[in-house]
RNA sequence: GGCCCGUUGGUCAAGCGGUUAAGACACCGCCCUUUCACGGCGGUAACAGGAGUUCGAUUCUCCUACGGGUCACCA
C-alpha cells in the first residue's frame, strides 16, 4: 500500500506537517514541578458534581504547584451541543471559584495555546491524521452505521468479542482501488486507528490515584476522526494535551478502559502521554445497591441543584474537599478560620474506589461553614440567594438590613456560634417572627398552666422590663415575677421539688417566649428583644394578654 | 459475555506486616443549659469469604462472592 498516496487522497488540503505545528506550541516556560492541567468539559449544558470534582482537583493540582489551568471545550459532538452551554459552564465553573489561567472564555480565546474549543482546531487534527496515514497507522473506513450494528449483532451471536478488529475491520487492509472508488462515489468515512495490540498482552501502567495497573492491549481499530472531519474524544485528548503541554490529566475512571487505546495513540504519535489521575465516581444509595450518580435519574448530581437550595459556594467546596482528600476533615478542624487555599491538597490522600455522595454530610459540612461567617457574609450570601429564589424574603433583607444584620449577629461569632443553618433557605423560618408582616403566634402554651398566671407572667414583665439592663439584671427581673407567682425562680430547687411550685422560671421564660416570638423555640430571648426593640415586644406581649382575658 | 477497577462500622474514611483498628456524620445515653442552637463526656457498630506467603496478616499473592465501570462516527 502506498501510504503517500493514500495520505494525499485523504488529505489533500493539508500542507503542514507536524513539525509546523509542533512549533506553534511552543515548550511552556514554568518551574520545576509546576503542573499543566485542564478542565475539559463538553458543553451540554449540564454542569455536574463530578465536573467540580474533577476540576477542583485539577486546580488545586495546578495552583498549588505554581502551574497552569486551562479551561479546553470539547465541542467535537455536534449532536449533543446545546446553544449556550458554554456560558452556563464557565459561569457556573467560576461561581464555584475555579479560576483559569488560560483557555476558552466567554468571549473568546485567553492564550497562546487556543483555539480552546476543539471544533476550531480541526485544522491541527488533520495535519496529525494525515501523518498517521502516511505512517501506516490509520486507514479510511466506509462503513455505515448499518454495516456496523450487524457486526455488533454477528458478534452477540458468534459470542465473540465486540467492536472493529481481526476479520470485522473490514477495510483495515483493503486495496487501494476499493479506497479510491469508495472516495470517487462520495461515500462518507471515518479514519480510524490501526491497532497492533493483542488481547494476548498486558501493559503496566501506574495512576497516581489507583497505582500500579495492569490493563490488557487494545486490538480494537477505533476511530479517530468522524465523517464530519472532526475527531474523537481519544484522538483530540491525545494530540491536544500533547501540544498544550498538559502533564497531568484528571478524569473520571470511566476511561480506565480506554486507556490502553490511549497510551498506544501517544506513543503513534511519537508524543509523551501525560501523568493520569484516575477518579472513582460518586455514587448513591437507590434502594439496597449503590450505583454511579446518573445525571438523568439524580437532581443532586446538578451544580444547580445546589445552588437552588442555598448551599453556600464554600459549603460545596468544603464537602468535596472532604471527600477528595480524607485529612481534610482534619486540617479544618486544628484551622477554623484559615482560607480553604491553605490546606496542602495531595492526590496521594485521594481514594481509587468511588465515594457514597452523603447529603447527611454534606449538611453538617455546611452548617460549620455557616456558622464560621461574619454577620455580613452571611448577609450577602443569604440576599443574593434570596434574589433568585426567595424574592419576598429578599424584599424584607433588602429593606431592613441593619435590622437584619442585628438579628443574624445574634450567637455569631465567638468559640461556639450557633449552627442553625444548613442551607440559606433555613435563614426564612428562623428569623421571620422578627418581621411584624411576618410574626405570628404558631405554637400555644401548654394546657397545664393557669391563663391568669400566664397574664400576670407578661404584665409583671412589662412593669420593670428595661431595654438598657444588661443580661443578668434582665433575668433577675424575670426571675422575681417568677417568684412572686410561687414560679421557682431557682432551677434546682424546682428540680429538687417540683411539686412546690406552679412551674419555673424557665416556664416564665417560655411565657415571654410565646408571646414575643410566637413560638416555643427561638434564639436567646435577651439577644432576641434587644433587638426586636421595646416597642415591638410591648405590643406583642399586649397582643398576647389581649388573648389572654 | 469480554476487559478493567473496587470491597474497613449505617455512611464518609484513617491505616500502608506487629495498632486496645483513628476520626467525622448519623444514632443512643449522660452533662451543661430559661427554650432552641451550640458545647462537653460516653456508648452501639467494621477489616466480604476462603486458601496461601510469613514468626505474624486489615495490610502481600491467588481464588470465590458481591459492587461498580466500560465495550459508539458520546465524551
Amino acid at each position: 500500500m502506498d501510504t503517500t498516496a493514500l495520505a494525499t487522497l485523504l488529505f489533500p488540503h493539508v500542507t503542514k506537517t507536524p513539525e509546523d505545528i509542533e512549533a506553534e506550541f511552543p515548550p511552556r516556560s514554568l518551574p520545576e514541578g509546576a503542573i499543566v492541567s485542564r478542565m475539559a468539559p463538553s458543553p451540554t449544558g449540564f454542569v455536574h458534581l463530578g465536573n467540580l470534582v474533577q476540576g477542583l482537583t485539577s486546580e488545586r493540582m495546578c495552583h498549588q504547584s505554581g502551574g497552569t489551568l486551562f479551561l479546553r471545550v470539547e465541542d467535537t459532538d455536534a449532536k449533543r451541543e446545546v446553544a449556550g452551554a458554554v456560558e452556563v459552564l464557565i459561569e457556573s465553573l467560576k461561581h464555584y471559584s475555579i479560576h483559569f489561567d488560560e483557555g476558552a472564555t466567554v468571549d473568546g480565546d485567553n492564550g497562546i495555546y487556543g483555539p480552546y474549543r476543539q471544533r476550531q482546531r480541526a485544522a491541527i487534527y488533520h495535519v496529525f491524521a494525515k501523518q498517521l496515514v502516511l505512517l501506516g497507522m490509520a486507514y479510511p473506513c466506509f462503513c455505515t452505521e448499518e454495516e456496523l450494528s450487524d457486526i455488533h449483532t454477528r458478534q452477540e451471536a458468534e459470542k465473540a468479542n465486540y467492536g472493529y478488529f481481526g476479520k470485522w475491520a473490514v477495510w483495515r487492509d483493503r486495496p487501494m482501488e476499493d479506497i479510491k472508488a469508495a472516495l470517487d462515489a462520495g461515500l462518507p468515512w471515518v479514519l480510524r486507528f490501526r491497532s497492533t495490540g493483542s488481547l494476548e498482552n498486558k501493559i503496566r501502567f501506574t495512576d497516581l490515584i489507583k497505582g500500579n495497573l495492569e490493563l490488557t492491549e487494545n486490538d480494537i481499530d477505533h476511530v479517530l476522526l468522524k465523517s464530519d472531519g472532526i475527531p474523537t474524544y481519544h484522538f483530540a485528548h491525545a494530540v491536544d494535551d500533547h501540544l498544550m503541554h498538559t502533564t497531568h490529566v484528571v478524569r473520571g475512571d470511566e476511561w480506565l478502559p480506554t486507556l490502553p487505546f490511549h497510551l498506544q495513540l501517544f506513543r503513534a504519535l511519537g508524543f509523551k502521554p501525560p501523568k493520569y489521575l484516575h477518579i472513582g465516581p460518586l455514587m448513591k444509595m437507590d434502594g439496597d445497591s449503590k450505583r454511579k450518580l446518573s445525571k438523568r435519574k439524580d437532581p443532586e448530581l446538578a451544580l444547580t441543584y445546589y445552588r437552588e437550595a442555598g448551599f453556600p459556594v464554600a459549603s460545596v467546596y468544603e464537602y468535596l474537599m472532604t471527600v477528595l482528600n480524607s485529612n481534610f476533615e482534619d486540617w479544618r478542624r486544628a484551622n477554623p478560620d484559615a482560607p480553604v487555599d491553605n490546606f496542602k491538597f495531595s492526590y496521594k490522600k485521594m481514594n481509587p474506589a468511588g465515594s457514597l455522595f452523603d447529603a447527611a454530610k454534606l449538611r453538617d459540612v455546611s452548617k460549620n461553614v455557616i456558622s464560621r461567617m461574619s454577620t455580613d457574609q452571611i448577609y450577602r450570601e443569604v440576599t443574593e440567594w434570596a434574589k433568585d429564589f426567595d424574592r419576598e424574603l429578599f424584599d424584607h433583607l433588602s429593606e431592613n438590613e441593619a435590622y437584619t444584620k442585628s438579628i443574624l449577629a445574634i450567637g455569631r461569632g465567638g468559640k461556639k456560634p450557633r449552627k442553625d443553618f444548613a442551607v440559606l433557605a433555613d435563614v426564612r423560618p428562623y428569623l421571620d417572627f422578627f418581621f411584624d408582616d411576618w410574626f405570628a403566634v404558631t405554637d400555644t402554651y401548654p394546657a397545664q398552666f393557669d391563663s391568669a398566671d400566664i397574664k400576670a407572667a407578661l404584665e409583671g414583665f412589662m412593669e420593670t422590663y428595661d431595654a438598657g439592663d444588661d443580661m443578668n439584671v434582665w433575668f433577675d427581673k424575670i426571675k422575681a415575677v417568677a417568684d412572686a407567682l410561687g414560679f421557682a425562680a431557682d432551677m434546682k430547687a424546682y428540680k429538687e421539688s417540683p411539686e412546690s411550685f406552679k412551674g419555673s422560671v424557665a416556664d416564665v421564660s417560655m411565657f415571654l417566649r410565646v408571646a414575643v416570638t410566637g413560638r416555643l423555640n427561638s434564639p436567646d430571648m435577651y439577644a432576641v428583644m434587644q433587638v426586636l426593640g421595646r416597642e415591638r415586644v410591648f405590643a406583642r406581649i399586649e397582643a398576647m394578654i389581649e388573648t389572654l382575658k
